[in-house]
RNA sequence: GGGCCCUUAGCUCAGUCCGGCUAGAGCGCUUCCCUGACACGGAAGAGGCCACUGGUUCAAGUCCAGUAGGGCCCACCA
C-alpha cells in the first residue's frame, strides 16, 4: 500500500534541483545497471555511437544522444533489460591533432624517448618535437580529461547508460579485439598487404580512405600544352596540372572521338622531356573537356589510376609523401628520353619542389620553350581533400593493408535486411555500395592508434620485406610490435640484418569502430554476454556516417558472423542553424553551450527540444523550443500535484460519462504512443501525449475539480477521483522517457520505486474500466461549451470567476444527451448560478449571459 | 551528371504513406484576467493562393507528371 501522497507533495514544487536530487539516486541504486542473467529475448541491446572526444561540445551532441536514450528508457519500461553501454572514440587522427594542439607538440619518430619531458603549461607557437612514446604518454593523460567532459554532460542529460560498460576505442580491450579480428581476416585472406596508389595527405603524411574524402571547389587554370604527334603533327592537350608533365605515361581520348581515331596506337613525344608515350582510347575520355585529348600521369587524380590500371600503363611516379617531386635521373630505365640532357636540365628546376611551386615553374619553362598555346583559362573544379585537411590530396604509391570488400550483391542484400528508420536512408547506403572502388585501405601512417600486430623480416642485406608479414599469435594480444618482438625472434634482432622490423603504422579509426558490437558484446572474450546481446537490436547514428561507421560495421559482421550486426538502424538528423547549415563547431556562443542550455532550461526542457527532431530530419536550432519544454515540465509538476491531492486515496470507479470519456481518449493515446515508440518515432509519441495533456489540464481538470472536491462517498466525487488517479499515473509514465527528472519527482509522491523501471501503461488495462458506449467526443464537446462560456467572459473583459446568469446550449440531439450529464460540472467550472437549458439544433451553439 | 529529402501562419513544425467536415499546434504578436494546482499561470483573438504549373478524381495540402528554390549524399576533378 503506497503511502498517502499528501504528506509527500511539496507545497510549492519547482524544477530547480531535480537533476541534482535524482541523478545520484539513480546512480546509487544502479537503476540502469545491465542484468546479465537475462536471455537474448529479454534484452534490448544498443550499439551506442562512441563520440569522438576531440571536438567542442555543441547542441548536436545532446540532440542525437537524447534520441537514443528515449528509446532506451521506453524499452526498459516495456520490460526489456536494456544493454546500453557508452564508448569514447579516442582513437585516430582527430584526437591526435587535438592533443598536438593542446600540448603544443609534434611527433618526430626519430627522437628517443625522454622520460623527463613535461609539456609547457601554455602551448608554444612553434610545436615542440617529441618522440612517439612521449606523445602516447601525453595522449593517455589528456584523453581522459576530454572524456570526463563528455561524461559530465551525458550523465547530467540523464542518459540511462550503464556506465560500468564504458569502453574506449584505443583501450587495451578494443585494441585486442581489433587485432584478433584483423589477424583472422589475414588468415582467411580477407585482409592483405599490397603496394598501391593511395590518396595521400601531404601535411598529415598519411593515407586517406575513400570514406574520409571530401570534394572542395577550388579555382584552377587550364593550360594548353603542345605535344608532338606522328609526322611532326601538333597535339594540343589541356591540363590543370602541367607540373605532372614529366610523369605523363600516355595520351587518351574517347574511342568515338573522330578527331583522334587515326592516332590511336601511335606515339607522341612530351615537350621538354622528350618522352615517347602511346596515344590510347578509353571510355572515360571526354570529347567535351578541353581538346578532348588528355594526358595520363602517374598520378594526378583518381581517373589516372583507373586509366593506368585498366590500360596497363607503365609507372612513372614523382610525387613523394611530403608533396614534393622526387629526384630523377633522366635517361635511366623508366625515364627514357630522346634528349636526356634537356630533360634533366628542365627537371632539375622543379625537382624537390612542392607540386604547387613546380606548377608555376613548369609553366614558365613551357612558355619559354613555346610549348604553351593561348592564355590560362580559369576554371573552378572539384578537388579531393581529406575532410580535415588543408591541401589537396596527392596520389602516392606505398605499402598498405587492405580489407577486401564483399560482393556488391551481398552488401546490397544486407542493406535490405536491415530495418532503416527512416526507410529512405537505405538509399544512402546503396549509393555508397554502388560507388565502391577498390578495397578498403585500413592503414594510417600515424602514431596514436591501434598498431598492426605484425612484423616484417629483414634479409641478410638489411632490406625489409614489407610484403611478407610475420603475424602475432593470439595469446600475445594486444601487442605493440614496436616494443615486443615477434614469435621466434629476440628483441636484439630488431632492425638488424636477418632480423625483423615492426609494422610502423596504425589502423584506420573505422577499422576499430566497425567492431563496436564485437567490442561491447564481448565477442571472443565473454561468450556468455555475447550470446545475450548479439546481434544487437539498435544502431542509432547520424546520417553523415552511414558510409563509414554503419557500412564498415555491416562488412565486419558479415565476414565474422555471416549476419547483420543489428536488426534496426535509427538515423538521427542534424541540428542546423537558421541558414540550414550544419551547426558550426567553431561558431561558439553562450546560447548553444550545452551546459548553459541545461542550466537555463533544465534537462527536461532540453530533452523536450531534442525529442522534436524526428528520425532522419534535420532540425533548426530554436531557443524558443527549449522554453516550451521547460513550461511543459513545470505544468506537469503543478497539474500532477493538483490531481494527486484531489485523488488521494481514491477508492471508487469511473462511473460518470465525462470521466469515462477521458479514459477512452487516454487509452487511444497509450496505443498511439506505444506504436510510435515501437517504430522509433519518439517525436510523434511526445507530440500526441502533449496534445492530450494540455486539454486535460485546461478542460477536464477544470470541469471535474469541483466534483472531485465533493464529499467522501459521493459517487460522482469518487468517479472523478478514480479517473484522476488513473490519468495522472498514465500521463506521468508516458512522459517518463522524455522528461525523466520531473516524472521521477512526481512518481515519488505517490508510488514506490522508480517510474523508469515501472511497466509502460497498457491500453487494455485502461479499457477494462470503460464501456463500449463511452465516447471521447463527449469531452471534446464539453470543452467546446466551456470554451464558449469563457469567450463571453473574455469579450466582456471580466475575470473567469465572474458569475454567469444563464446558459443555453443548442446542438444535435446525440450531443445534447451527453452534455446534460455534464451540467453539474459546467456549473462549477463556468461559475454558472442560473439556469442551463438545452435545445435541439444542427450545430453546436452556446449562448451565455453574464450576471 | 545521378540520387534522396524538404518547401504548409512572421518563426519552428504536425497533417501527405492510406484523398473526404471550415488546414492544426506551439512560439511570437494583440487584448483581457492575480480564479482557492500553476502569474515560470490562465482566457480569447488576429494571422495561411498548403512553392509553382498541369493532370487524375464527385472531391487534392494529400495521388501522378513537370518546373523552381533550399539542404544533403554520391560521381571520372584531364
Amino acid at each position: 500500500m503506497p503511502p498517502s501522497p499528501g504528506s509527500r507533495i511539496p507545497e510549492k514544487p519547482v524544477l530547480e534541483g531535480l537533476e541534482d536530487k535524482w541523478q545520484p539516486i539513480w546512480e546509487e541504486r544502479g537503476l540502469f545497471r545491465f542484468d546479465r542473467s537475462k536471455t537474448r529475448e529479454e534484452v534490448f541491446s544498443i550499439d551506442t555511437p562512441p563520440p569522438t572526444v576531440s571536438g567542442r561540445l555543441h547542441p548536436g551532441h545532446m540532440f542525437s544522444y537524447t534520441h537514443t536514450d528515449l528509446i532506451a528508457r521506453y524499452q526498459r519500461m516495456r520490460g526489456k533489460e536494456v544493454f546500453y553501454p557508452m564508448g569514447w572514440d579516442d582513437n585516430g587522427l582527430n584526437v591526435e591533432r587535438r592533443v598536438q594542439l593542446m600540448t603544443g607538440t609534434i611527433v618526430d619518430p626519430s627522437l628517443p624517448y625522454d622520460p623527463d619531458f613535461v609539456p609547457p603549461s601554455k602551448a608554444p607557437k612553434r610545436p615542440i618535437p617529441i618522440s612517439r612514446p612521449n606523445f602516447l604518454e601525453l595522449c593517455e593523460r589528456v584523453v581522459p580529461e576530454l572524456e570526463a567532459e563528455y561524461h559530465q554532460l551525458w550523465s547530467r542529460l540523464g542518459l540511462s547508460v550503464d556506465w560500468s560498460l564504458t569502453y574506449t576505442t584505443i583501450g587495451s580491450h578494443a585494441t585486442r579485439i581489433s587485432q584478433i579480428a584483423f589477424l583472422g581476416m589475414v588468415k582467411r585472406d580477407l585482409a592483405y598487404r599490397a603496394a598501391a596508389p593511395t590518396l595521400w595527405d601531404v601535411d598529415m603524411k598519411t593515407a586517406v580512405a575513400q570514406a574520409e574524402l571530401e570534394d572542395r571547389e577550388v579555382p584552377s587554370d587550364y593550360r594548353r600544352i603542345v605535344f608532338q604527334g606522328p609526322e611532326g603533327a601538333q597535339l594540343l592537350v589541356d591540363t590543370t596540372r602541367p607540373e605532372l608533365l614529366p610523369a605523363c605515361v600516355a595520351l587518351v581520348a574517347h574511342p568515338d572521338d573522330a578527331r583522334y581515331q587515326h592516332l590511336f596506337g601511335e606515339q607522341a613525344l612530351t615537350p621538354l622531356f622528350g618522352v615517347s608515350v602511346p596515344i590510347v582510347s578509353h571510355e572515360l575520355g571526354d570529347p567535351e573537356k578541353g581538346s578532348g585529348l588528355a594526358m595520363i600521369c602517374t598520378f594526378g587524380d583518381t581517373t589516372d589510376v583507373i586509366w593506368w590500371r585498366e590500360l596497363a600503363l607503365p609507372l612513372r611516379a614523382l610525387v613523394q609523401r611530403d608533396g614534393t617531386l622526387r629526384p630523377v635521373n633522366w635517361g635511366t630505365p623508366g625515364f627514357e628520353s630522346d634528349d636526356p640532357t634537356t630533360a634533366q636540365k628542365t627537371y632539375d628546376t622543379i625537382s624537390g619542389r612542392s607540386t604547387k611551386q613546380a606548377r608555376g615553374l613548369m609553366i614558365e619553362l613551357l612558355e619559354a620553350a613555346g610549348k604553351l598555346v593561348g592564355e590560362p583559362r580559369p576554371i573552378t573544379h572539384a578537388v579531393k581533400f581529406w575532410e580535415n585537411g588543408n591541401r589537396p590530396l596527392e596520389i602516392v604509391t606505398s605499402n598498405q593493408w587492405f580489407i577486401r570488400y564483399p560482393e556488391r550483391e551481398q552488401l546490397l542484400k544486407r542493406g535490405k535486411e536491415l530495418n532503416w528508420y527512416p526507410d529512405f536512408m537505405r538509399v544512402r547506403y546503396e549509393n555508397w555500395v554502388n560507388g565502391l572502388i577498390g578495397d578498403w585501405n585500413i592503414t594510417r601512417q600515424r602514431f596514436f592508434g591501434v598498431p598492426f600486430p605484425v612484423w616484417y623480416p629483414i634479409d641478410l642485406e638489411g632490406e625489409v620485406d614489407f610484403l611478407s608479414p610475420i603475424l602475432a599469435t593470439d595469446d600475445m594480444l594486444p601487442v605493440d610490435p614496436t616494443t615486443t618482438a615477434p614469435p621466434g625472434f629476440d628483441e636484439s634482432a630488431r632492425n638488424q640484418p636477418n632480423g625483423f622490423a615492426a609494422d610502423p603504422d596504425v589502423m584506420d579509426t573505422w577499422a576499430t569502430s566497425s567492431l563496436s558490437p564485437q567490442i561491447v558484446c564481448g565477442w571472443s572474450t565473454d561468450p556468455d554476454l555475447f550470446g545475450r546481446t548479439f546481434p544487437m537490436d539498435l544502431r542509432p547514428q547520424a546520417h553523415e556516417i552511414i558510409r563509414t561507421w554503419l557500412f564498415s560495421t555491416v562488412v565486419r559482421a558479415h565476414y565474422e558472423f555471416d549476419s547483420l550486426p543489428w536488426a534496426n538502424a535509427a538515423i538521427s538528423g542534424f541540428v542546423v542553424d537558421p541558414d540550414r547549415k550544419k551547426l558550426s563547431k567553431s561558431a561558439a556562443n553562450a546560447a548553444d553551450d550545452p551546459m548553459t542550455m541545461l542550466a537555463t532550461y533544465g534537462v527536461d526542457g532540453v530533452r523536450y527540444w531534442a525529442a522534436q527532431g524526428r528520425p532522419g530530419i534535420d532540425m533548426v536550432f530554436d531557443e524558443g523550443q527549449l522554453k516550451i519544454g521547460r513550461r511543459l515540465a513545470t505544468k506537469l509538476l503543478n497539474a500532477s500535484k493538483f490531481a494527486l491531492s484531489l485523488s488521494d486515496g481514491a477508492k471508487g470507479q469511473p462511473i460518470v460519462a465525462l470521466d469515462r470519456a477521458l479514459l477512452v481518449g487516454l487509452a487511444a493515446l497509450v496505443e498511439e504512443a506505444t506504436s510510435s515508440l515501437d517504430r522509433f518515432d519518439y517525436a510523434r509519441a511526445i507530440e500526441r501525449t502533449e496534445a492530450f495533456f494540455w486539454p486535460f489540464c485546461d478542460d477536464y481538470l477544470e470541469l471535474v475539480k469541483g466534483r472531485a472536491y465533493g464529499a467522501e462517498g459521493d459517487e460522482g466525487t469518487e468517479s472523478a477521483r478514480a479517473t484522476l488517479a488513473i490519468a495522472i499515473k498514465t500521463i506521468v509514465q508516458l512522459f517518463a522517457p522524455f522528461l525523466p527528472y520531473v516524472t521521477e519527482e512526481v512518481w515519488s509522491w505517490f508510488q514506490e520505486g522508480s517510474v523508469h523501471r515501472s511497466a509502460f501503461p497498457g491500453a487494455d488495462e485502461i479499457r477494462s474500466r470503460i464501456r463500449d458506449a463511452d465516447d471521447f467526443e463527449l469531452l471534446v464537446t464539453a470543452g467546446q461549451v466551456l470554451s464558449a462560456i469563457r469567450k463571453v467572459k473574455t469579450a466582456a473583459q471580466v475575470s473567469m470567476k465572474a458569475e454567469v446568469a444563464s446558459v443555453h446550449v443548442v446542438g444535435p440531439a446525440a450531443a445534447l444527451a451527453g452534455l446534460e450529464s455534464v451540467e453539474g460540472d459546467f456549473r462549477n467550472a463556468g461559475v454558472i448560478t442560473g439556469a442551463i437549458t438545452f435545445s435541439a439544433g444542427d450545430e453546436l451553439q452556446v449562448e451565455a449571459i453574464l450576471a
